[in-house]
RNA sequence: GGGCCUGUAGCUCAGUUGGUUAGAGCGUCCGCCUGAUAAGCGGGAGGUCCGUGGUUCAAAUCCACGCAGGCCCA
């Protein structure tokens, strides 16, 4: 073991560099970790534990690592280590997901190639090898960034899904889907990339940045109806946000019980003219919209929707555009250009006439199926127009084809209106087109058949924050629809499905390479699981004798992360039985609240139907507990993402801050489901209050430990109990947050817990008992009093470095190895349970009274200007309540008081004796309002009119009786807060329960005193300015000008020597030799003069 | 357009089953302290608890309707 990473033993000194490079030290620890491979110890350490199941869910490996990831995996992995502590085996096996379009797309853009047909030209096996490759860009990155912030992966042996065994195991949940009869062949209108030539999943259109706002034209087109009058012109009004679906147009619909009217308008006229003068026409309308689209008009007629049906009309454009098989019914030609039903039809916006286009629109092809419509395709899968059509060449992307078409229809006089409006219109969550729908083949999985499966094992899952689970993913499960796993790519898990090419009826699905293997007789050379050597697969097909061939797609890569719980262990081949059984279902996954819609949903879409189809599988849940973390946006509230190239980098701040900060301000600031802002103030601030103060608690320990040779076993150190107050209110306080971080880290309330630790640390061990308790630690000697607080402070520090193992884990493994060196890990002990015999609830609160007092102390002198090194004679106290009296009474408190006070003695320490105050009673709301309701308020006037003495009895257990509104109501003790208020005349503070003033008289002994103590600080400040280190001792020669100083030397000098550790001191008006005089301002015209040097 | 979340001091956030003086940290101003402290302490200023109604003896808290922001879905 070199130098480097050997312990630092007891009370070892922390790295310098721990406070202003925390990133340096933090190094340090890894080191350590690395060299001893930390991560293996604990984990064997674990071996035969019992388990605690953490899924991990598979990043993408060929994007950055971002500041967002880290927060997912802080909380992964502050729950991990916390269990581990809890003495559970926390498998931690990593995961990447590497199929799927962005891979693609990135191979795409690297071969400098774009679009299916040129992946085809440049070969689908030599694309596919590329991607296979691309999908580790990153993983150097991501294992590097996983090590230093500390998040603890099993990297070794990671499930990789396009593995081969990974992909067999997909195949077999995919085949048993099949055999369940739950896989169907469909045609649905989609979301559709012409760019990329696939159709998005809705867990791709629920991509951040998807929907964007997109200035669309907004136009109301006129479909001519024959005027059989021979009057004026006949058109029903139509409203469309794309033109480009006009040339496809094969039907209007109307809503059958909505009224509709004929309106009979003026013709558009230039400026100037009358309305009128170019003559009218006549057209249908909605009634509910005519006002609004028409302004003036005339109703001539009235009807409802179905009386509209069947009306034909001309088509818009006289270009032939082709008709494609819809498949799921058989058209009706003489219903083209007719006007037919549909209940979907709203008078929200629009004309309430639709124009129809089924295959762009998934209500278009709901309500063609039902009509039996034929279906005109002007725009192809590429998003292009397959034909020239009027104004519009072949070949023209969709959304281009707008301005044309609207132009062609304004010269033929069928445009009725003419607007453009902003819209919220889909984008490829990748490419950025702007995405069409459109009516493609696609594989579903009739999720809908266990949709109430899937919300019962929901039921059973524990969401943190509850709402997520309960309400927004319910609600998505509710509305559930069936799974589209298909996608027209060539870089994922192929659909291990076989169809007939004489009848698509007759389907094989295959659920193992073996399976192949047997169906065709043999596997291609260089069989390798993905296309296109897996497409070479072919058989003849049992039924007909027809040959099976593959369908070409493979499946949503979402399919792929949902089916991890069992891929990752090649289930169900080989020894893969119990390891599964050892790690399903998971006890705890963590992943961000954009993953409602993606991973959490395809974990239980795919485990709510393994765990009822596999008989060996336990049922009822996947996970069990799920924490969701908000996003985390950069410092202006926007989102970070990839696109929009604002992610910050996590290095940099941890270089600037160490990890440690950085994952407590994650974990602290806020509830970590809520949006976060990242800031890196904040983080600053973690780094200076908390850590910074920890690190400082304990080097104050460790400078004296080392000096004093303080050894924590030693067998002479006092028991607790056997403790002074102090001690155990300290040992009593960290048993309380031990009991208290167990509660919160149960509830998976990391932020409470982190608080908790966080307050203890600052406010009591460092600001009070460090604080109180310096000079015990400083005074020379041995002795069991130095001892206990060596033992106490030792204690105390040892409890916090345990309880912030899990969140803080460099902090925590250096301080451990300084406090119990020789024993492994922090990471590998065992979290203490809550010692409800140390544990002492009178001694906290009798401290919580203490404090309060001299806070109210301290306000008295600030305004009395009454510096706290000037002594004071007395305090007096009137307490309202015997409790703190009673309290406070105790030695310690009192005693604590007075020193905190610095104040002599004790003046007063009383009840109240009606002298100084006065007793008011308020109700007490809780009690009483339950009783009386009404007569509430009557009561609390009442109550705060009552008479001292009255109050008096009621304090000292009697009951009163009111007069309320004719009845009486009896009140006692517990119906009251009592308070006292000040009648004095002189300044006292008070809180209600407690009045505190102070006797300011100062008489010369007493500024003497004061002055002694002057001297001291002036003393010590020498002693740092001359740059002695703490335990140097001096000599000093003292010298004063000044009646009351020299008095005051001559009385304290003693006391001077002692606290200045001087070992030998005069007065004199020399200086000692080789120093000069230097001199101190001690106010009121005293001035000292000082000689100092070391003994 | 629908669902969910959030709205509390200049900033970041706590705030128990509804209970009467709404808190903390940071920042700011004044003062103090400092031989563990890139610290600490005391005090001051700073609040329409997003708004409006309602329920209730009592609302930051519960309900309804709005407004603003975010997320998700159309």
């Amino acid at each position: 073991m070199d130098s480097k990473t050997s312990q630092p033993g007891l009370f070892g000194p922390l790295a310098d560099a721990i406070a202003s490079d925390p990133d340096a030290a933090e190094l340090e620890v890894l080191d350590a970790w690395r060299s001893r491979d930390v991560f293996r110890e604990v984990q064997a350490a674990r071996k035969d534990a019992p388990p605690f199941v953490f899924w991990e869910g598979p990043p993408t490996a060929n994007g950055r690592p971002g500041i967002h990831h880290v927060m997912a995996r802080t909380i992964k992995d502050t729950v991990c280590r916390y269990q581990t502590m809890l003495g559970k085996r926390v498998d931690r096996k990593a995961g990447w997901d590497t199929h799927g379009l962005p891979v693609e797309l990135e191979v795409e853009k690297s071969l400098g190639i774009s679009g299916k047909p040129q992946i085809e030209e440049y070969g689908v096996a030599e694309f596919n090898a590329k991607c296979r490759e691309s999908v580790w860009k990153y993983r150097e990155e991501w294992e590097r960034i996983s090590e230093r912030i500390g998040f603890w992966l099993d990297y070794d042996d990671p499930y990789v899904t396009y593995d081969e065994r990974y992909v067999e195991s997909v195949w077999n949940i995919l085949a048993r889907f099949h055999r369940a009869g739950l896989v169907y062949q469909g045609k649905r209108v989609v979301p559709y990339c012409g760019r990329c030539g696939t159709g998005l999943s809705s867990h791709e259109i629920g991509q951040p940045g998807v929907y964007r706002d997109l200035l669309d034209p907004s136009v109301t087109v006129r479909f001519r109806v024959d005027a059989e009058d021979g009057g004026e012109a006949i058109s029903l009004l139509a409203w469309t946000t794309t033109p480009w679906t006009l040339p496809s147009n094969v039907a209007l619909a109307v809503h059958p019980r909505v009224e509709y009217v004929l309106a009979r308008v003026a013709l558009p006229v230039a400026k100037g003219e009358e309305a009128g003068s170019a003559g009218y026409e006549r057209v249908w309308i909605a009634a509910a919209r005519a006002q609004a689209v028409l302004g003036d008009f005339e109703e001539l007629e009235r009807c409802q929707g179905v009386d509209l049906v069947g009306t034909s009309y001309h088509p818009l454009f006289d270009h032939p555009v082709t008709d494609v098989e819809p498949g799921a019914w058989e058209p009706d030609p003489a219903l083209r250009w007719t006007v037919v039903p549909a209940d979907y039809v709203s008078t929200e916006d629009g004309t309430g006439i639709v124009h129809q286009a089924p295959s762009y629109g998934a209500d278009d092809w709901t309500t063609a199926n039902e009509n039996d419509l034929p279906v005109a395709q002007a725009v192809g899968a590429e998003g292009r127009f397959v034909a020239d059509f009027g104004p519009v060449p072949a070949g023209t992307f969709f959304k281009d084809a707008d301005d044309a078409l609207m132009e062609d229809l304004k010269q033929r006089g069928l445009m009725f209106k003419k607007a453009r409006e902003n819209h919220s219109y889909p984008h490829c969550w990748r490419c950025d087109t702007p995405l069409f729908y459109y009516a493609t083949p696609a594989w579903y999985i009739r999720t809908t058949s266990y949709k109430d499966r899937m919300i019962e094992y929901n039921r059973r899952c524990n969401w943190v924050p509850p709402e997520v689970g309960e309400k927004r993913f319910s609600d998505w499960l509710e509305n559930n629809i069936d799974w589209n796993i298909s996608r027209e790519r060539y870089w994922g898990t192929p659909l291990p499905f076989w169809v007939c090419d004489r009848d698509d009826t007759h389907q094989r699905a295959l659920g193992s390479v073996e399976e192949m293997r047997a169906a065709a007789g043999g596997l291609p050379d260089g069989f390798d699981n993905h296309k296109p050597s897996i497409d070479q697969l072919r058989f003849a097909c049992e039924e007909c004798g027809g040959t099976m061939v593959r369908t070409k797609s493979v499946v949503d890569c979402w399919f792929d992360s949902g089916s991890m719980p069992y891929a990752q262990h090649h289930w169900p081949f080989g020894d893969s039985q119990s390891r599964l059984a050892d790690q399903f279902p998971a006890d705890f996954i963590a992943e961000g609240l954009d993953q409602t819609r993606g991973w959490f949903y395809s974990l239980l879409a795919v485990g709510a139907f393994v765990a009822e189809d596999a008989p060996e599988l336990p049922k009822g849940v996947v996970y069990q507990n799920c924490v969701v973390n908000g996003l985390v946006l950069d410092k202006d509230g926007v989102k970070m993402s990839k696109r929009l190239g604002n992610i910050v980098d996590p290095w940099e701040a941890v270089k600037a801050h160490g990890i440690d900060a950085v994952r407590w301000y994650m974990l602290s600031s806020g509830a970590p489901w809520l949006p976060k802002r990242f800031d890196m103030e904040g983080v600053l601030e973690v780094r200076r209050r908390f850590l910074g103060t920890l690190i400082n608690s304990y080097r104050f320990l460790a400078d004296y430990a080392r000096i004093d040779g303080f050894r924590p076993r030693d067998a002479a150190i006092p028991r607790v109990a056997e403790r002074p107050e102090i001690d155990r209110w300290l040992a009593s306080r960290s048993e309380s947050l031990v009991g208290e971080v167990r509660a919160r880290m149960s509830e998976y309330d990391l932020s409470g817990a982190c608080r908790a630790v966080e307050g203890f640390v600052v406010d009591e061990l460092s600001n009070w008992y460090i604080r109180r308790n310096r000079r015990r630690f400083w005074k020379g000697g041995a002795g069991p009093d130095k001892q206990s607080a060596y033992a106490t402070l030792h204690g105390a520090l040892r409890t916090v470095a345990l309880l912030i193992a899990p969140a803080a884990p460099f902090l925590a493994e250096m301080l451990w190895e300084r406090l119990q060196p020789g024993d492994e890990s922090v990471h590998a002990q065992f979290l203490p349970v809550a010692d409800e015999l140390v544990r002492d609830e009178r001694l906290e609160a009798s401290m919580r009274v203490v404090e309060r007092v001299v806070e109210m102390g301290r306000a008295l002198r600030e305004r009395n200007n009454l510096r706290v090194r000037q002594p004071l004679r007395a305090i007096h106290l009137r307490a309202s309540d015997p409790e703190t009296l009673e309290l406070l009474r105790s030695g310690f408190a009192s005693e604590l008081v007075l020193d905190e006070l610095n104040i002599k003695s004790w003046g007063s320490l009383d009840a109240d004796d009606g002298q100084l105050c006065t007793l008011r009673a308020k109700a007490n709301f809780k009690t009483l309002g339950k009783r009386l309701g009404k007569q509430m308020k009557a009561a609390a006037a009442a109550i705060g009119e009552l008479e001292p003495d009255r109050i008096a009895a009621l304090r000292s257990g009697g009951s009163v009786t009111l007069e309320l509104e004719g009845e009486t109501v009896e009140l006692t003790a517990a119906d009251v807060d009592v308070s006292v208020e000040s009648r004095a005349d002189f300044d006292v503070e008070a809180d209600g329960r407690m009045i505190v003033f102070l006797d300011t008289e100062l008489d010369d002994a007493l500024l003497r005193e004061g002055l002694a103590r002057e001297a001291v600080n002036r003393l010590n400040g020498l002693r740092k300015q001359a740059g002695l280190a703490i335990d140097d001792r001096i000599r000093l020669n003292l010298d004063a000008r000044g009646e009351q100083l020299g008095r005051a030397l001559l009385e304290h000098g003693d006391f001077i020597a002692a606290e200045t550790l001087a070992e030998a001191w005069q007065i004199s008006k020399d200086a000692l030799p080789g120093t000069e005089w230097s001199e101190c301002e001690l106010g009121d015209g005293e001035l000292l003069r000082v000689s100092l040097a070391r003994a």
